[in-house]
DNA sequence: GGGCGGGTCATCCGATCGGTTGACCCGCCC
DNA sequence: GGGCGGGTCAACCGATCGGATGACCCGCCC
């Protein structure tokens, strides 16, 4: 059959670039045109957009940012994405952070590639035509984060450990945390020191300056 | 005078790009290739690159991230760029965050400019050719930060309560903080009185979570 | 020389937190 | 049907924190 915008040979891998800072998106559009094989097909601004504009390009690849300000975030949107019945764009995630929370959601998210943004341009290109063919590209450091966790797995919060955590940095006090979800204040205590526990922390300060390291709240 | 490098007319500004971000950089330069009466004329990935290139290749205006990953940061690259005797450039910004002690930090250091990467393109170039010209360009959010902080000033912390702050956000009990800084532990409680009315905050839970959203510790 | 911001310290008290131990329930999976 | 992870709750106690108040010292600036 014949593609209307493919050059001879083998098709270009068409691309989907999706990240909210359009200072960015603009100049990974130059960049990327400059690349042999690769032909950026659309680019989106929000979660939103990136669903609707793959519906419509079906694009081979998704370059995706984690962070993207309102609405739905990278991670719901990969997943968005890769739960789409029929022909799925591969998610090839472009972003700033390799936190472990980042990594593990976007990977559980089904994305197929975790890069950052400081990697080599070449790196960029290889990692778009590896995720085109559905190969898995992982940064050095993200795959050095990976392998740690393999070797040693971090105890992940529970979704309720998550809302304690949530309230605490807000700065509420055992008995306002208690409260707001509907138990008992010595119920939080418990799951403040499972929290404790898997945080590696003993105090509320701790904890919550680890959370906000490792990005483990919205 | 000629101006080897210049076409006819005026001569083309001459930009300095810092950001530790490979492709963000790299897709800044295919960007502002394209953009008229701006040359690109070197790249640096640290502060201290940039600090170097500044100094040979004296460019008009140096695009600074604040984020820098290792080495000195963007406001410390701001300080020395702009403190250089004789012809100093002007540093516009160009960075993700807009936190008040971001701006409030980047504009004590002399920037003439600052803009963030959700910025358009148009606004970028125009912004470029401004600051060249020495005048100040600001993005909207930022514009709006800086009216807010001039209409209702926030107190901002003295560095006896940031040293108290940092110790707090390891997690440290009060007792510990006073043996770290060798001073009484009824010092530690007064200061901490003091930052909590300035964050707004009453636990040091929530002191930690404002701190490390408003990303006023290192 | 007086005011002021910043840093230091003390005392007192009630409220809260952190640590511990033990327990019950539910859904799930082998 | 027994184990297990997750969630819930209780009671107790010492340690710590938060709140209020008052005080001293120093450097700086008008």
């Amino acid at each position: 059959m014949t593609v209307p915008d493919a050059g001879p040979g083998s098709a270009a891998v068409r691309i989907l670039v999706c990240d909210d800072h359009v200072v960015v998106r603009a100049g990974l559009l130059a960049l990327l045109d400059s690349a042999p094989g690769i032909k950026v097909v659309g680019e989106a601004g929000t979660g939103e957009e990136a669903l609707a504009l793959a519906a419509k390009l079906r694009p081979d690849v998704v370059l995706m940012d984690l962070q993207l300000g309102e609405g739905i975030d990278g991670v719901e949107t990969t997943r968005r994405l890769t739960a789409a019945p029929g022909t799925a764009p591969h998610v090839l995630v472009l972003t700033t952070y390799d936190t472990d929370a980042d990594i593990t959601r976007a990977i559980g998210a089904g994305a197929t590639g975790y890069l950052l943004k400081a990697e080599r341009p070449e790196e960029l290109f290889a990692a778009i035509h590896a995720a085109a063919r559905g190969r898995t590209v992982l940064s050095p450091p993200v795959a050095g984060r990976v392998m740690a966790n393999m070797r040693s797995p971090r105890p992940s919060l529970t979704d309720r450990e998550r809302d304690i955590l949530t309230h605490l940095s807000r700065g509420l006090g055992n008995r306002e945390i208690a409260r707001a979800l509907f138990i008992s204040e010595a119920t939080v205590k418990t799951h403040l020191r499972r929290v404790y526990d898997k945080l590696d922390v003993d105090t509320r300060a701790g904890a919550v300056a680890v959370a906000k390291e490792q990005r483990l709240l919205p």
